[in-house]
DNA sequence: TATTATATCTCGGGT
DNA sequence: ACCCGAGGTATAATA
């Protein structure tokens, strides 16, 4: 349903009753926004797309950008009164304490529809999923590894994969799926720390990605640290042959 | 201006002309979304709101949630067509090579808009103003404190400020202006380490935040660092009191 | 261009 | 409720 305003009160009464029935609600009006709460920011006299959602979600958006410019999550609860020509849209979210107040004037176009959506989404090639292809296929990294757990909680932390080398060295394997910067590197070295004080053996540290920063190279230096480079693509290879036709979108993804 | 079609060809017509004239586009449509570049995903059909900017930005967002479901960011280049039945939008953006394909069936709700946002957006207690505040009143972390550096290069990192104790010995500080985790230590170990390595001095290192983890504080002792918990508060009214009524806006969030 | 650090990061999973 | 880590993170600053 969509409906255009010049006059306060109809505006109000409509996005009042798009807001209660939960309808996603898109808004496309003059306004200015101001926030408070974990930071503090102001947004003057600008027209942008405002989109709320059913779940209270709300999103203010310039005409460019990736990001929205104002927000608030989905745990928000929101308000919309009139008064002194605007309509005050006003979004709070408690835990962290958050107030997101945005005045809107006229024109004020919407746009208010349920929108039925309960379809699957999948999601290939996360960390996750490298990470158990390796565990499936230590080979890759070195001969003779042998990885005999995933997610080991070593000091209250988790490392992705453990094992030990071909001679018998443990073996600590922090998996990234894209390049590893100096903050990839720490979080090994913080996994080898862990482990050292808990068993009093220092274990090897692997960094397993399809790149490292220059910065990195340095760190894992220092350190004391591994790098084992490898190409993802030869991985969802191996996995597209396990599964063996099983998953076709991700054959289709190797060959690209 | 808004549209409502049933007809394809007729739909595809307008958001041809919506997307050429860089109009931000609104669309409430079913549709499925495919993805592969970084990653690879497939979404099933559903109603969905598409937005497209003048940039050429594109976000797609289910019914809930802060987050789009898939998106495309303003590098990309859009193209629309239409064949069996449906629209496809396909948004393909290079460096890193990624491509969006949106499959749209009727029926097809379009808001389409030039919109005029040229306002001016101020954020106030960015990391940036904590420091810089911490920097003019040192005696908030310890009397005695001398700063006299900010954003020093240490090893090619940039520690946030630099000083020197009442005894002499060197400071690095990292500041956070919301609660400080293990990854924040971990930040300032790797400076403090920089710093021992460059000068072959091993200064103190303090983490500076309003809060910190129950595993950053483990952390810090392991690591040899230090902590000083700061009100956010307290800096933001000296701040305003040394502006004396220049901004009225941090004043007000300071009395929240 | 590559790297680094921030973000009102959000979100999910675990304890 | 807190904590941790991933994200197709995006984005800005910096060398």
């Amino acid at each position: 349903m969509y409906r255009e305003f010049v006059d306060i009160n109809e505006a109000l009464k409509f996005l009042k009753e798009s807001i209660d029935l939960k309808r996603v609600t898109v808004i496309i009006a003059p306004c200015t926004v101001e926030y408070y709460g974990r930071g503090s920011s102001s947004l003057s006299l600008g027209e942008r797309v405002i989109l709320i959602k059913q779940d209270g979600a709300l999103l203010i958006h310039r005409p460019t950008g990736y990001q929205p410019v104002n927000w608030q999550p989905a745990t928000s609860s929101i308000e919309v009164k009139s008064g002194r020509g605007v309509i005050e849209i006003t979004a709070v979210r408690n835990d962290p304490r958050e107030v997101l107040v945005a005045k809107l004037s006229p024109p004020i176009k919407v746009l208010s529809c349920k929108l039925i959506d309960s379809a699957g989404f999948t999601k290939y090639l996360d960390e996750s999923e490298v990470r158990d292809i390796i565990l499936e296929h230590p080979e890759v990294l070195e001969d003779g590894l042998r990885i005999v757990e995933k997610e080991k909680v070593v000091g209250g932390l988790s490392v992705d994969l453990f094992g030990y080398d071909k001679n018998g060295n443990p073996v600590l394997i922090e998996v990234k799926r894209v390049r590893a910067d100096r903050e990839a590197v720490l979080q090994l070295f913080k996994y080898v720390e862990e482990y050292k004080k808990s068993s009093g053996v220092k274990p090897r540290g692997i960094l397993v990605a399809p790149e490292r920063s220059r910065g990195a190279l340095e760190l894992l230096k220092e350190l004391g640290l591994e790098f084992k480079k490898v190409d993802l693509r030869k991985l969802w290879r191996l996995k597209a042959e396990e599964v063996e036709g099983g998953s076709r979108s991700i054959l289709e993804f190797s060959r690209k």
